[in-house]
DNA sequence: AGATAAAAAGATATGGTTGTCCTTTTATGA
DNA sequence: TCATAAAAGGACAACCATATCTTTTTATCT
């Protein structure tokens, strides 16, 4: 009931990325020092923002990443799929394998409206807002 | 995002509990069996909720696992707490540890209303209501 | 009291997530 | 074009959640 850490490392490494803004591209290694993440598991993470057209990468002697698109219109659920599945959405919360829309399981209906509500909170969240509280925590 | 193992097993028990009424304890194999739980992993459950007082065990010949209390008192969020502690209500949804009240993360504030939501959704679902929801699969 | 049946407890195994290390590929710059 | 700097990729390691196995304790029945 929490953030991987895959998912907790992309979204940290978004908002460094995000205000940086446009100065060119940021080392993996870097993002790794600042945000105290671990390096070689981060360039892993990365890959996969890469991958899926988040984040740019380019490498060589002054590469880096970049944003690949607006941080408005990054939000976590995006991320949240990205390395969690679909999970949330189509999992049987008590674990049953059968439980779909027809027959389901004693929970279904009721879960229906707080993993709405869940889902709302990731889609509705963006990287741009993130980035922007700079006021709370250092 | 989802429950943990544990605590699907232990929903999935107390709910088989509250359906066999009080006919008498059950035997954490035959749980085990009908509900297609791992029986020596069940029991270690099991043992969970016998020392914080959910279950009763009796143990030697004719023993078992009965409801310690009446269903209608044992909600989700207590199952909950039991085996994933208090990090739904506490951890910072992006791990960093300082997140606290004076200062927090960028997500903190957002995050509240759907925690809640969440919390309130386990703390309102009891154990009588799902096991009478029978319905619903097989 | 002895045999049996059950949970309790402890030691050990497995698997997936997380993390590290080493090599390869790609780009830049002198 | 060669050295260097960066990400990419693959193999390996550590750790934690999950699962099993074995022994011990406790209770019941004959």
């Amino acid at each position: 009931m929490n953030f991987s850490k895959p998912v907790t490392y992309a979204i940290r490494s978004l908002i460094h990325l995000a205000r940086e803004g446009n100065k060119g591209p940021v080392l993996s290694s870097t993002i790794a020092q600042e945000e105290s993440l671990p390096a070689p598991y981060l360039i892993k993470v990365l890959g996969v923002l890469t991958t899926h057209g988040i984040v740019k990468a380019s490498r060589g002697r002054g590469g880096g990443f970049t944003l690949a698109k607006n941080p408005t219109e990054i939000n976590l659920y995006d991320i949240f799929i990205l390395f969690e599945g679909l999970a949330l959405t189509q999992d049987c919360l008590l674990g049953l394998g059968k439980c779909g829309e027809v027959k389901h399981c004693p929970i279904h209906d009721k879960w229906e409206e707080p993993k709405g509500h869940m889902e709302a909170f990731l889609k509705n969240t963006t990287i741009e807002e993130l980035a922007r509280m700079r006021d709370s925590l250092e």
